[in-house]
DNA sequence: ATTAATATGTGACCCATATCACATAGTGAA
DNA sequence: TTCACTATGTGATATGGGTCACATATTAAT
């Protein structure tokens, strides 16, 4: 395995570790690649490691009452997966899966707490880190119940497309199904909606492939709604 | 002001301070008094401080595309307000209003990210926090969409019974409109959604005053959604 | 290649909830 | 007290999107 300090994008917490404290995140570090649908975190499983998503794409999903899974958000290389969780008490909340292939690292709960206590810049990064992974839910929270499923679906495609991968032509690995649980619908309304967005010119689409035509168009259904 | 060492309802973190940091603390920190509907934090204004609710209790909220509020959360006292935010870049991204009389300390951003570079243990004990916090937030999110309006009341009433007040009669401080703010639904509907827990005997209301009757059927009902 | 299993599209229908409209009650100010 | 304003309840109606049913693709397995 590469060593952690030679990790592109290994995170900001993790640069701030001195050679001694990087050595002890390393030897307690393990790396693993997955196949797109392999589990990553399990909700309800007993863990004693945090992941970091290294390279490719996953998603965060979580049960509902009517049994079907929800997705809360898509995750970037750079993430760190399960630690709310298991900072708190050692039982995942929620499950993690990748989407694309991926390389995880899943690094021992104790060296991690040993390193915030050691660490104040470590523990300070963790902290930005926390703050911003909770600020990116509250937007999405509002929303999810002002907008309508053409706005929530617009919000999908412009963060593939801005975020993800930084092109108006993207691939979106997820089947129908997933998407729906992403956007919360069903999966026959996100088809529908999907035709929708084809149909007005702002969108083609085939498959899994979208290329957003009209973005302007785009930014505008997400924004009424 | 009551020094923080001696306030009883001092955050975790602020219990592992030192005698010097809990007077560099102390300097850094006024206390307010809020009555009901008055503003702790703005959404998108700057600010410089971190609020802290000492007694009361308090709505977190934020626009949506719609121009209306939506209600996050409803706070106790214990809760950091504005945190997030504030520690990410200065301007808030949600509002906090009280909606009881309330007390609330301000304290000073940089004393605070003193503290967090100074003291591990602080910075530990605000990382459990911010975790603790970020998943109260989704079990909610995956089952706003998957539990219809009687479901998420049944759930809303059950958190002010069980959670703030411990106790199966209560009142809750909130206008219809908030209610259904906070519940993501329409005044129009909560009210009947009440009416309908009211006519299957679930509960009795009284304005803002309410009585569990039947808790083991209000359960089922937040369960089955 | 053939079969089975799963993913996706599409029409018909229905229902939960929003919207609208208005009545009534409550609250605060002059 | 009176007036204005806001909060709340309630009926009538509209509709977004869920549910169901089924056809068609697509993928995986033997």
């Amino acid at each position: 395995m590469e060593p952690c300090e030679l990790c592109a994008i290994r995170s900001k917490a993790v640069q701030t570790l001195t050679r001694d404290e990087m050595s002890l995140h390393q030897q307690n570090c393990a790396e693993v690649v997955l196949k797109p649908g392999e589990s990553i975190i399990k909700e309800g499983l007993l863990s004693s490691h945090i992941a970091f998503l290294k390279s490719g794409l996953a998603k965060i999903h979580k049960k509902g009452v009517k049994g079907t899974d929800q997705i809360l958000k898509i995750l970037q290389p750079g993430s760190y997966i399960g630690m709310q969780t298991i900072l708190v008490n050692k039982i995942h909340q929620y499950s993690a899966s990748a989407i694309e292939e991926s390389t995880v690292c899943y690094i021992d709960i104790y060296t991690f707490k040993e390193l915030i206590t050691r660490n104040a810049n470590f523990a300070n990064e963790l902290i930005l880190y926390l703050c911003r992974d909770e600020l990116s839910y509250f937007e999405r929270f509002v929303n999810v119940h002002q907008k309508q499923i053409d706005g929530r679906l617009a919000d999908c495609l412009i963060y593939f497309s801005d975020i993800i991968n930084e092109s108006r032509t993207f691939t979106i690995p997820l089947s129908r199904n997933d998407l729906a649980a992403l956007v919360c619908a069903t999966r026959e309304s996100v088809t529908r909606a999907i035709k929708d967005l084809v149909d007005i010119g702002t969108i083609k689409v085939h498959g899994k492939e979208f290329e957003i035509i009209n973005y302007d168009l785009l930014k505008t259904i997400s924004e009424k709604g």
